[in-house]
DNA sequence: TTTTATTGATTGACGAGTCAATTAAGAATC
DNA sequence: GATTCTTAATTGACTCGTCAATCAATAAAA
């Protein structure tokens, strides 16, 4: 059996099934064992590739970023304007993969964790300058850099609440309308009438 | 010992208790036993009052929106204008005691809680609509009713963003900035030049 | 024969909820 | 006023389960 590389592939493996977890408790108090099963390996092999429970989650919240940072990248690919690569950026926050059960949970929990672990706090940290400096690369061509700075805090702020209102289903608009608020608040900031 | 009457006076120091202990330990990843012991009583007289951990957990939540609330009430007792009445809203969400470490914890945990326990669910619904509500209320007069609805949802859900961000000391502006933010948001929506 | 992959049994700890037992306040009875 | 009864308050030991992490053993590449 013992196939030698094995290592990425089970790690890959193992981070899945972490992530299917979390969405199917909704919570990080899922076992190692469970996620092992679901991987189709035992316990053991999970501790062996990863060390600690924590480690796995902190690798299931590294993947769920990337691919989140992958979103942007492709969102943004097509953009040719500032303007455009500001309503990618948003556009990719509100993909509707992003809101798949497991997701919405991880990334909830992944506040919590946030509160206490150093390194779920330097990840968030990675996550919330690049969206920051995204916006505000492609702000500044539109405004003062002061501005920038303000209108990329009301950004994101308004994304961040918007998602999780909408995780929680407490958002009473659908996602266009929600884009839509988005967009019209970025417009009403940069003074440029016409819709 | 037994003196009669109890009942209130145990379950509110449980209660204070939960909270306390929540705040230290970041999470909802408390033990009865803990929250018993610095209540000052037994494992056991906790269950006897509450029934469950759950219970406790979810009395803990419906004081700290009990507090919230009344907040809330005092902010507008001196507003006399719908625009007087949304500041205070809005400072209510951004007084300093709903950044105290147990609430901000208390808070996160809760949004998880959201996502299995029915009751937590209903809990959160409260306080989303009462707030909603409130801001409908008072931006009615100042705008036409569909516009009143959708301005109310971008404040509620920048209100929710920036209180999270504040939260994990992910948002760069400092109190009066971020408040600033909102009502900024509110003007330009409500379309009334000049600060 | 060395290294990688893998298992599953085991350890050790912890914790929610239960329960029988204890104490005393107040009510009822005499 | 004393005695008995009832009920609230309270404890802490105990049950029953769970789970993270470890480890020795095995299997098969290279």
């Amino acid at each position: 059996m013992p196939k030698l590389g094995m290592e990425p592939i089970r790690k890959a493996a193992l981070i899945k099934a972490a992530i299917a977890e979390i969405g199917a408790a909704g919570t990080l108090e899922v076992t190692v064992s469970q996620i092992a099963r679901r991987a189709g390996v035992s316990s053991g092999l999970a501790h062996h590739y990863f060390g600690s429970k924590d480690q796995i989650f902190l690798a299931a919240m590294r993947h769920i970023q990337t691919l989140f940072r992958d979103r942007v990248r492709s969102e943004l690919k097509a953009a040719r304007t500032p303007r455009e690569r500001l309503n990618a950026i948003i556009a990719a926050s509100f993909d509707p993969e992003e809101f798949a059960p497991e997701i919405i949970s991880s990334w909830l929990s992944f506040y919590v964790q946030a509160r206490n672990s150093v390194e779920a706090k330097r990840l968030l940290r990675i996550y919330t300058r690049r969206l920051h400096s995204n916006l505000v690369f492609n702000l500044k061509p539109l405004t003062n850099a002061a501005n920038a700075e303000l209108i990329a805090a009301g950004v994101a702020a308004l994304v961040d609440g918007l998602y999780i209102r909408q995780a929680l289903g407490e958002n009473p608009l659908d996602r266009f309308q929600t884009m839509g608020l988005v967009w019209d608040y970025l417009e009403l900031k940069l003074g440029q009438g016409a819709k």
